[in-house]
DNA sequence: TATGAATGAGATTTCATTCAT
DNA sequence: CATGAATGAAATCTCATTCAT
């Protein structure tokens, strides 16, 4: 009588503890990752560092294009929820951009990490980064949750006149999210050492200024033209 | 009597011929990277592809490293002279970074290929692609060219009065260098198929266009800010 | 009742097993060696007599290098411990060095494989055969080994008066090194079956003979002067 | 009729340019391999070194291993006429093992590459650097010159008494060639930069003395024993 | 005769993936 | 469930040798 829920707490520990490796697997590749670029990662590092056999690693994941691919889109959920928290519906598009930019400087800054990781499928595996061909039937990629996001405060913009009306929003979108997995890139590709994270932030501020204005309505109020420095 | 410098002509044969070999290898490995991307192109292929063997890549080359070196310095210097041959010395800032920017569309447009491969270094060998140690004398890495005649036109414009006055010109050109080169990588990442130029063109332009605006003085006409279709 | 500790057992098999196996490797490369001579020898020859695939040689050995060095090592060692074994701490200096060579005779004719091997890296790795560079503080070379020992044995009969005092025991040690090396590279560079061990060893009794009369006081007991046939 | 000679004077030019281009090729493979050692010198760096194509060394020797066969076989040749040239047909035997090991030396010291290339073909190829089997028909290998030399002079020690009477001068003759072998073996295998002329001289001689007592009769005059130093 | 060009065969090493236990 | 062990396939590069001109 006493075994009653046994059976099922065991099963429940076990799928419980089957999740928790997972997430260590992923942990550790995404800091192999951030350490060393994303070529010089190979399965017996990741392996070794999660301290576990390269075949276990194959029980969690069917090959390492998966594990890659799985950072990424966990990543890629990641900003979208930072991002939304922190969008307010009822503010104008300018304004929304604007907080849209800020959260990706602040999300950045908090976990340096997570970006860089958006960078490397992208890099390492030659498909769209930025899915041009719309149709596609897929089980929607992550990049494209970000890219609705985007299009989303762009056409609230366009709408409100905030924005420059003459923009496509779709098309600004796809775009923006090309120079932005563009930027992330070309900072994956560094190596750890070179990285500045304060010049990477500035640099991107900067980027984001410009974009800002040349997004912007030409009679925008120019207060919303600038970020503040991180 | 038209022959008789033909003695002469052997040797020059010769030369030519090995010339046009050390061309053709060089096409042939731009064509395999951007059909199938950079990591996925072996030695090996290369060699298939050009009809010989491995050991004759090396007589040609002494390393994968230098073929892929050679086909990004290829490419960089025909685009700054094709930039420069378009640059009109007494046009204004906006003006001139206008040409710079129709220049990148029709580069592109003309040889799609060549664009596509200023990535592939910046891609292989994880250095700086934006070069931010300034002091180094090495002999002039290709991007830094561009990169100058990109400073210079934004000095220019700040000058004049037709860019907008608060932008720092080396640090802006260095942004652009980032934004451009990332595109480029991205587009090279894409597999052949996937690439649909008239697209691409098509987003370059409004990637321009909003750069443009960005760069360039409230008071700016507004006709320069646009840029024409390709 | 006897089976008592097997689970323990389990891991010691595996244990077991990869030593197994790492000296399977050890010793199949070591007879293709003698059989072919150093430099024919490769990783795939070594692989195929292993009846293993290259890549689990590496699972062994991190490089050719480390095999042939592991071999070297090996042999030396086992030869100093074979000569201390015999050495007679009481004993004069020249029946010393007489039991010296008297090892290497008897060490050569139980294996002589391990004594060819000595030949080995000396051959592959060229650096000193005899280390003139006294001073490095290396992790001690197998090489050295030996010579200390017998530079200890030489300084011993210069002592005692029953070897020539005009000897300088050191120099004399790296000169004997030198030639027993030189004898050993040279057998080791024959093909096997141009190997008649019996000749060889009654060619090293001859050579030791020389230079034990060559070593000896002019007054020495003549019958310490020969070797005992093999 | 003034081109009667003609003809001759061609053919003969001809063959003697001919035997030229063979002598500069040779030496400057014997200066490469001085310097580099042994393995490490390829065809290309030959050809490079005397300005001549690879293809065209294959006109003067039909493979690498012959070009080494003829350094080698050129070095032992000279090295029996310097040493017959010194050799006093009168004197007795000990004095001409002496004057022998003097040759050595003094040879060395003439031309350390001669000596240092007897030892390469020997090492490289992995055959018989003594010839052990005498039967053989070979066209007489150019290290049997030498030990016949060797063996003569020892002859004539042993029936004039002043060399030990149970020397096998046969025996002890192909010893001496193995030794001497070793040694050179040994010094070629070091790198250029490691090579101190007079300390392997030095080392030599020390040998040749050790070598010297070793063979003399016990009642051998002492000043006979040692070796002038170089 | 001389050679530039080409190459076959092979060397060492790496790595994602599989499988028996 | 976990893993140690094994491996096929591939990568870059080298070199003695051949051959058409």
């Amino acid at each position: 009588m006493q075994n009653v829920e046994r059976p099922m707490g065991i099963a429940e520990r076990k799928t419980r503890e089957k999740e928790e490796r997972r997430k260590l697997i992923l942990e550790v590749a995404k800091r192999l990752i951030l350490d060393r670029g994303v070529i010089a990662v190979s399965m017996q590092d990741i392996a070794d560092a999660a301290e576990l056999s390269k075949a276990t690693l194959y029980l969690y994941f069917p090959s390492k294009e998966d594990i890659l691919s799985e950072i990424l889109e966990g990543s890629a959920d990641a900003f979208v929820a930072y991002v939304e928290e922190r969008l307010d519906p009822a503010a104008g598009g300018l304004s929304a951009i604007r907080t849209l930019w800020e959260s990706y400087l602040g999300f950045y800054a908090e976990s340096p990490d997570i970006f860089v990781c958006i960078g490397i499928k992208n890099y390492l595996d030659p498909y769209m980064p930025v899915d041009i061909a719309e149709g596609a039937e897929e089980p929607l990629r992550p990049e494209r949750k970000i890219r609705r996001l985007i299009a989303k405060v762009l056409k609230r913009g366009v709408g409100d006149g905030t924005l420059e009306p003459s923009l496509d929003p779709d098309k600004i979108a796809r775009i923006t999210m090309m120079i932005t997995a563009a930027i992330i890139s070309n900072v994956a590709s560094l190596p750890r050492e070179a990285r500045d994270a304060a010049l990477i932030r500035e640099d991107m501020r900067s980027t984001f200024e410009l974009f800002l204005r040349g997004l912007a309505a030409p009679n925008a109020e120019r207060s919303l033209l600038s970020l503040s420095p991180p």
